[in-house]
RNA sequence: GGCGCCGUAGCCAAGUGGUAAGGCGGAGGUCUGCAAAACCUCUAUUCGGCAGUUCGAAUCUGCCCGGCGCCUCCA
């Protein structure tokens, strides 16, 4: 494997090795469920999955873990204004989640822990770090983390020391600090938090988990229990969490454990609306129920995310979810052609077109590069011409385009840009298969103004024909 | 105030020292009764601006212009 990836650990690209030959743990922040993810979030998720993927077709085994965060300040806030508890107001928008991962075709993580069903082990770990005094109660009864006693603090975010605004605001727990740093391990248990059935008894107080303490836990506590380790291979997430987040997981993590968190720490770049960042308050945000009611079809929304370096700024604009569309139809043309060149293929032992074995080594090369996903899918658009030309030129026999379909399959595999399929019911297969035929009848009797009244009436149900030396051929087209 | 990112053809976007990938769009063409389908070909002497380093720069340095992000719970 000759995989490079940008670790932000070290600010520099890495030769990626797994800690264990053949096999890489992998963890992902996820969703926080007070609402439905927008496509920023699935932006980030979409990287995710390219590098689960890409790790998984060259053979490795991911085991992949994906948090849900069921309880946090939003969570808490959104249930409280619902009028609902906690779990009854997360329910819904978890399987939203779910719906929306399966439309965009996100491979499913092996295990999604959710916060408050892992409450257990987030108390094992503040124990533990008020045992090695590198947590303390503060006189507002929550349980802070003491950054001072953790040397490599700001490793992450590369900063010394975080000042605060200037002007900034002091919320009432910076008084129950010991340090501005320091940040939230246990909250105690408020009225609101009690309502909504948010919190837990605990050797050190009622209360609730603190946000970073659920992904340590939750890491920890998965990787402990499938294979003995505590320490993960890559963790994953957007680039807003290097700090606080993912500074404060490792404090908390290595505070506890003594190893290495993480070997590798990726950050997803923000996905951004009309030049900015979403957010409630521009305005601007976009759900993946939004396009899905919208009929987008994913492979484009896929394609688009594809288009754009994940560790650079994508701007997300309909024109470009088009021209996304156009490349995604042509890629699907370009199969359904190949598919059939690769039909009724006498037995043979042709060798793989050049142009096949090209693409694959243009596309691990690209990928290879920190997930290059841009030139992966550049190279597949130029192997698509390519064999084009020489389909066209009639030098490939059925063996030989199978073998091309069969490197073509793998590589589309990883990145998954094939347009949906749209599903056909037979009773519209039938009436479209019969209006063909009576065009087709039309046509032999050179009766052309009957023919292209068939055409426009199909045409008015989205579905195209191509006429083409062996008959006509017709596919529904999606919105 | 501190830290950082970006500016490549009409649009999107790779490339980060060796002479500009790819997609969309557009223009020609092939096939076709026709084509709105499909396929092929073409489409940046030039990389925000100005200096500089170098045999050589979109790629390195400096300054300037323009856009944006983070700085305690936002992917």
């Amino acid at each position: 494997m000759n995989l490079r990836l940008y670790n932000t650990l070290t600010r520099r690209l890495e030769p990626f090795r797994p800690l264990h030959h053949g096999r890489v743990t992998l963890y992902t922040c996820g969703p926080t469920v007070w609402n439905y993810a927008h496509i920023g979030n699935f932006r980030t998720f979409l990287f995710e999955d390219l590098l689960r993927r890409y790790l998984e077709h060259q053979g490795i085994e991911v085991f992949h873990v994906m948090n849900l965060t069921d309880v946090d300040d939003r969570t808490i806030g959104a249930a409280q204004g619902a009028g609902l508890s906690l779990s009854e107001h997360t329910a819904p928008f978890i399987t939203a989640f779910f719906e929306d991962c399966q439309y965009l075709r996100i491979r499913p993580a092996h295990v999604y822990p959710r916060a408050t069903e892992c409450v257990d082990s987030m108390i094992d770990l503040v124990t533990t770090l008020m045992d090695a005094g590198l947590a303390y109660r503060g006189e507002d009864g929550s349980v802070y983390f003491a950054v001072a006693g953790f040397e490599d603090y700001g490793r992450l975010s590369q900063v010394e020391r975080r000042e605060l605004k200037a002007g900034g605001r002091v919320s009432s727990d910076e008084y129950a600090k010991e340090d501005a740093r320091d940040f939230a391990l246990w909250k105690a248990a408020s009225e609101v938090d009690e309502a909504v059935g948010a919190a837990w008894d605990a050797p050190f107080g009622r209360g609730r988990p603190g946000w970073h303490l659920e992904c340590s836990a939750i890491a920890l506590s998965q990787i402990r229990a499938r294979y003995g380790i505590e320490t993960l291979d890559i963790h994953a997430g957007g680039v807003d969490l290097i700090f606080p987040h993912h500074e404060n997981e490792i404090a908390q993590s290595e505070g506890a454990t003594g190893q290495t968190f993480s070997r590798f720490w990726l950050h997803g770049e923000f996905l951004t609306i009309g030049g900015t960042k979403m957010s409630k308050r521009f305005g601007n945000t976009l759900t993946a129920r939004d396009l899905r009611e919208e009929n987008v079809d994913a492979g484009a929304v896929r394609y688009l995310c594809y288009s754009t370096h994940y560790r650079q700024r994508l701007n997300f604009m309909d024109d470009a979810l088009d021209s996304a569309r156009e490349g995604v139809e042509r890629l699907g043309e370009f199969r359904r052609r190949l598919e059939a060149a690769a039909e009724d293929a006498p037995a043979g032992d042709a060798s793989c077109p050049s142009a096949a074995i090209d693409l694959e080594a243009a596309f691990q090369a690209a990928l290879d590069d920190d997930l290059n996903a841009p030139q992966a899918v550049a190279a597949v658009f130029s192997f698509v011409r390519k064999a084009n030309r020489e389909l066209d030129a009639g030098k490939w026999d059925g063996v030989a385009a199978g073998r091309a379909l069969g490197v073509f399959d793998g590589v589309i595999g990883v990145l998954d840009l094939l347009p949906a399929s749209v599903e056909v019911t037979d009773e519209v297969r039938q009436w479209v298969e019969r209006r063909v035929a009576d065009r087709e009848a039309a046509r032999a009797a050179r009766d052309y103004g009957a023919a292209d009244v068939i055409r426009a009436e199909l045409a008015g149900r989205g579905v195209e024909l191509e006429d083409r030396p062996e008959g006509t051929r017709w596919r529904l087209r999606g919105d």
